[in-house]
DNA sequence: GATAACTTGCACAGCCATGTGCAAGTTAGT
DNA sequence: ACTAACTTGCACATGGCTGTGCAAGTTATC
């Protein structure tokens, strides 16, 4: 008695098509927030007629993209506290590095127009946790103080992003890229290097686990991640520059 | 005998207006590098179709943008020098700062596409000036040598883009916005904010006065960067679809 | 004040992207 | 195997931006 009410269940493999286009979506608009439909209809191998069967228009597709990410990243960040305002700093710096991808999505979507406001509310539980730490680390002297503590949050978010984009650019194995994402925050926040990587060593490998870990389910991105050809095809080096 | 050669010379006015199209350029693009040539000749108070008469495509517009933009820059390199690679490195900082305009077109301009190689020839000699303090730096035992040379300098310059962002954005004056921009740069490079504090401050007046003082001369943008109603007036919002 | 230089406004072509409709396929479920 | 679900390829309307031509203005310069 599966379902007595349609005449026919939906079919399984459509699903998978529309999973196929959130993913492209994910890997083309990362490179091009303003790629085109077309463009990820190809990089999900169907026609673009056939993503309007899944996606009403452009912006319904970029509003599923921007819920899942963000929901990805709160649910990452939900259980990253500790009391040191320094390791918790470096915390949120590996929790974003195991959501690189989504995070990169969301900030390159955000220097579009419109989605200025979506965008922002999707990546709020990072900027309200990253906040918090930074206002303890200011209060507890580690931190700099010689800027108003919501500049430096800012900072420490904006060199969090470019941490990512060189860190992905460079291909860094996943130790060597967590490390940095967190070290480099830390040194944005005024610790010295020194200090930062032996912060860094200190952190108990129990409190990392949960993304290092061998296979952590649910990593809705990293297939479309690994095969992307588009990381390579665009930017080779010139990069950000 | 000015000219017996054409019947008439061409008039004043029209290299006025050819540089307020520079400047509106200059301003337009620094927030939306695909701006419509239109949204160009608006802020410049002309039609679009005088624009063609003074650029013959787009391109060529971007092209003069990009000249200037590294003419300015290098300019304000040139005499930058400093055997202590921290020091270097700060007031390679305040010198960006000063060219702040200049700096933020280039870099959104670098996010497109076709114009990667132009904008990375436009700001090579800053990344060779980062990168030769740098690598004295870490040689030096004072920045972080847990990063490959390379990334470290790629690292920098990111953040320093970011905190040109922050410290515009939150409207800094001229000696902030100068301190927070040296002082990241050497956070980033590994030291602690102490330090590059005590060193920022360390920093006799007279290395600085080149950009600090009054009337520094040729300042091409920053009339233009004042009247920006720009950031306000364009968004609206509508945007693409 | 005559004349060339410059601007404006309009009309036009071309290109590219979005959405939609429809007829013909192909494929999954029962 | 039959049927509905899904995909494809095409055609089409719409709208934005570029680049150009031309006639009619305005303004600097001689």
């Amino acid at each position: 008695m599966t379902t007595t009410l349609s005449p026919r269940a939906p079919r399984r493999d459509a699903l998978e098509n529309r999973e196929a286009i959130v993913r492209a979506a994910s890997v083309v608009f990362r490179r091009d927030p303003e790629a085109s439909l077309d463009a990820v209809a190809a990089e999900a191998g169907l026609s673009r007629r056939a993503l309007y069967g899944h996606f009403s228009s452009r912006d319904e597709l970029l509003a599923e993209l921007l819920t899942r990410g963000g929901a990805r990243i709160s649910e990452a960040l939900a259980d990253v506290h500790h009391d040191d305002p320094r390791i918790h700093l470096a915390l949120i710096g590996a929790a974003i590095w195991a959501e690189v991808q989504q995070v990169r999505v969301l900030a390159q979507l955000a220097l579009h127009g419109p989605l200025e406001k979506t965008v922002a509310s999707a990546l709020s539980p990072v900027r309200a946790s990253v906040r918090r730490a930074t206002s303890a680390g200011v209060s507890a002297g580690y931190f700099r103080e010689s800027v108003p503590v919501e500049s430096l949050a800012q900072l420490i978010e904006d060199a969090a992003i470019g941490v990512l984009d060189v860190a992905v650019r460079t291909d860094l194995d996943e130790a060597a890229g967590r490390q940095l994402v967190m070290t480099v925050g830390l040194s944005v926040a005024g610790l010295s290097w020194r200090e930062a990587d032996a912060l860094v060593a200190s952190i108990p490998g129990s409190l990392l686990a949960a993304w290092s870990a061998p296979g952590s389910g649910a990593v809705v991105g990293s297939g479309a991640v690994a095969g992307s050809g588009a990381v390579a095809g665009s930017g080779s080096e010139g990069g950000r520059s």
